[in-house]
DNA sequence: TTTTAATTTGCATAAATATGCATTTTCATG
DNA sequence: CATGAAAATGCATATTTATGCAAATTAAAA
């Protein structure tokens, strides 16, 4: 690999390490803080960098900070169903899925439509379903069910 | 309520709808946008308000245009959750929150935000907010936890 | 009400970011 | 190598955003 191309990917490696580890309110103080890293680029270079990166200025209430942008990346269409989910669980008496923001309704629909039995119905919300069980004692094993349905 | 105090929240409200419904992409165009609607603020003004409500302006293919950060943005807020909240109960298997009206989504995502261990999800609708907990036999230990969460 | 404190806003401008253009660097190809 | 196309960068500056301060408005206290 290029040495060219390498020192770009290191440069983009090491922005998004460092507005991880501290909070960095600007792109003088990101410079500063490469520069102190032996990375040296202008303003320029940097806003370009961000750009590229997704990484925002968000407002916070220590100021304005940089953070990665974890909404905005989401452009894949073909999503698996699994991939829309986060996380399947379930206590004595219901199950809950979570999803990515604004999923639940697909989600819930795909079960639905794939009609387990072993499920009264479900309820969705904009990022949460709640599923009742037809039975609680049977609970998890429902659970299993649903994530092997799922892809899980 | 205050007249002032309604115009702001009202002038909030509708800068969050329009960067939700449509792209945004700098303060001048919700400027005009916003004076579309009657409401006649500076550049200033904007941006002050963008930084109270979390919003950031984000990098996308597209260009930059402005996004509500998720993240940030808590403490801010602290004060005015539990001025939305009318009651928090529970029975032996579900958490019910009681909003006013139209408020139980941003309350819900607040607690989502802030999640504990002890939720396996919510569920919100217009006035109502759903709690699952990990388990039915701490409902009572997660009921408080919330109230001290929101700050009743 | 009158007075006082606190909040909100606009104005002007500082601070910060994005970008057109020229230059340099890289990389492929002859 | 030499050459040219493509990509990266810096410089200068346009664009955009944030903020100090004063005026105006609103809420609170007397």
């Amino acid at each position: 690999m290029s040495k060219k191309l390498e020192e770009i990917q290191k440069r983009h490696a090491q922005i998004k390490n460092l507005i991880l580890s501290q909070e960095i309110s600007n792109q003088t103080q990101l410079q500063k803080v490469l520069k102190q890293q032996k990375i040296k680029v202008t303003q320029a270079t940097l806003s370009r960098d961000l750009t590229e990166l997704g990484i925002a200025r968000v407002p916070t209430s220590h100021g304005h900070i940089y953070k990665l942008d974890n909404s905005g990346m989401e452009q894949t269409f073909n999503r698996r169903i699994a991939d829309e989910i986060i996380s399947i669980k379930g206590n004595e008496c219901v199950i809950v899925i979570t999803t990515y923001a604004g999923r639940a309704q697909g989600v819930a629909e795909y079960i639905d439509r794939h009609d387990e039995q072993d499920i009264l119905g479900t309820l969705a919300g904009d990022n949460t379903i709640i599923i009742i069980p037809r039975t609680v004692k049977k609970i998890n094993e429902t659970i299993k069910k649903l994530k092997t349905l799922i892809g899980i």
